[in-house]
DNA sequence: CTATTTTATGAAAACGTTTTCATATCAATA
DNA sequence: TATTGATATGAAAACGTTTTCATAAAATAG
């Protein structure tokens, strides 16, 4: 038998399977430094050593092992992504198209869900920064005013890159934002547009970004037209279609009821409907109504819901695109973009808001 | 100065923030083999000493480095997930569970997308093989008839959990199965009492196993009931929106159409609804139109569409836990169960097969 | 044809844990 | 008191890479 270079190797039995970069030292009468390099394209490596490595590596089934090789070179190629819930339209969507392009770029996604508490949020921020991710992607819970939880990641000079609901500008991470001001001018013109004198919003809790900027815009659009806004017309709770039925009780059970309606998602303009079913309101005609989101289920309850579209699929391009530039920085640059990414909105104008 | 013991340690300047299990061990004077015992909450370790090491480990941030500790034991804590999308109703929910679920048990999970192409899911496993997943979790392609590429995961003693869309019964996986035979009978036999003599069904490819079963059951009821089945009106295509339509067509043109249509999926049902709206055709009353998976457009959908619910959440619930099992069976036993872990169905009778 | 640069490879350390083996302390038993 | 067994700790190896440093070989320049 031939002395054996790499003994330490040697002397371990192997299971069956898992073949290392020394397995293929061994086999190629190479050091397990050439193997490496062979296989990360260093420049300084032989063609055809190259070619001997690849075809081994072939042969013994190689894979890289990635804790090993993240241990080393401290990069996990992975992401970690912060989210309320997979099961929402809009986030469903985007994390589709988040998993698909980074997988493109030889990226993992570790996928976690704060089911929309700050506490967990903050639980799985340590988590994900135990495991070293490369980069956090985060759409924060509707709670969350505090984001100092994500600062470890910033010091630690790892990407974040925050969507949908977002810190204040200056938060030295990048910020992927839908126009959440025109969105609800636009949804709220188109009901004036439609006829509507009294306009009813059903926002959400105001911590959030999203439901500051929309009410402004409602407002916006109100104050154009002249027309009046009424407080007890605007509600702040969670989007549930629960909360939606009990603000609508509250709108009819008055003297003077409004004539519009803008909902600040698809779940709540769609219990508006079923209110308006169940208590003979006709929509549209007696009430016009819009949501946001352009959840699928729009289109098709009867009448179809006029609604916001938001581009999920773009959003989820932005962020990859975002993120993978970024990450090209090695080390050098700003590991945030200064500027926030907008990302458009259209209104799809639908039966609910149709004029006669 | 002292001396200093770790001096491997003190030599490497630091950064600022990644602590590690030497700088506890330098802090409190104890060996890095005494602080992982604390951490790892090994018995034999004073309880005062681990006091001290968690309060010291707090106090310096440390997060454990989950790629040296996966490395030297061999676990990563963490579970791959293969599915066709994530933004399909049925999966949305399920992956919410799992994730949910897993995050419980110290677990992270990498959710990857086959788009429903079986090179992209062969080129997946290689992918979370090589990331060492603890765990595998897949709902394979409708395509895949060819299992081989989970073969290593079993080699290699990786628990490989299959739902949904599963290999025949005898790969060394575990199964967890939907009552597909059943769903489909109780769907069939629920337009038969609802009066239908000539139903149509829109299978899938029979290539999976979901389809096979449901079509099954179909014939099982239609037989039962005496009613004959037109080999014409079963179709297996792709369940999407268009081919449903087309479907609907070639069913309509013909000189004696169907009263009652059992589709296999809801976005089919749906789309066979549109098709009846357009073409004056009652639902129900001249057709009666049965779905599957309880969509939530189905409840909105007018008429509602009756629907076999599938339990997404609890065939999530079902997964982690069979996992959990499994992997406390510390490379002793065997990391399959036998029998597959059966999900009830249950039939959601809506407008669209209401009778008169 | 030597001197220099460029290319190609090897030796060995390093990444931060866990774990085996050895050893020390301590309490309980003979 | 000596002996045992349980408890508690330390030293050092190991996990599989990557990377620095050194050096050998080849190519180029003087």
């Amino acid at each position: 038998m031939v002395a054996c270079k790499y003994l330490r190797y040697m002397a371990t039995a192997k299971k069956t399977y898992q073949n290392t970069i020394l397995d293929i030292a061994e086999a190629l009468k190479l050091s397990p430094a050439t193997i490496s390099r062979a296989l990360n394209n260093h420049p300084y490596v032989k063609e055809k050593t190259r070619r001997d490595v690849m075809e081994m590596a072939q042969k013994l089934g190689y894979r890289r092992n990635l804790m090993a090789s993240g241990l080393r070179s401290n990069k996990t190629n992975t992401v970690g992504l912060i989210i309320p819930r997979v099961s929402m339209f809009f986030h469903a969507e985007v994390i589709t198209t988040i998993q698909n392009d980074l997988h493109k770029h030889g990226f993992s996604l570790i996928i976690c869900q704060s089911n929309d508490s700050v506490s967990m949020e903050r639980e799985l921020t340590e988590t994900l920064f135990a495991s070293r991710v490369d980069a956090l992607i985060a759409a924060c819970s509707l709670q969350t005013i505090d984001f100092s939880h994500f600062d470890k990641f910033v010091e630690n000079n790892t990407p974040v890159i925050f969507y949908d609901r977002v810190p204040v500008d200056g938060y030295k991470a990048t910020l992927i934002k839908g126009e959440d001001f025109k969105g609800a001018y636009l949804a709220t013109k188109h009901l004036i547009d439609a006829g509507c004198k009294r306009i009813a919003h059903i926002s959400g809790p105001l911590t959030s970004n999203l439901y500051q900027d929309r009410e402004a815009g409602f407002l916006k659009a109100m104050e154009e037209h002249g027309l009046p806004v009424q407080k007890e017309w605007i509600f702040h709770h969670e989007l549930t279609h629960e909360n939606a039925k009990k603000a609508m009780q509250a709108l009819f059970k008055k003297h003077i009821v409004p004539d519009g309606l803008f909902a600040n998602n698809d779940t709540s303009a769609i219990a508006a409907i079923e209110y308006a079913k169940e208590n003979n309101i006709a929509v549209p005609g007696g009430l016009s109504i819009a949501g946001y989101s352009n959840d699928p289920r729009t289109a098709i309850i009867t009448p179809s819901v006029t609604s916001v579209e938001q581009f999920p699929n773009l959003v989820g391009k932005r962020i990859v695109e975002t993120l993978t530039e970024l990450l090209k920085n090695e080390d050098g640059g700003q590991m945030y973009k200064t500027d926030p990414v907008i990302i458009p909105v259209e209104l799809i104008a639908r039966a609910s808001t149709a004029t006669y």
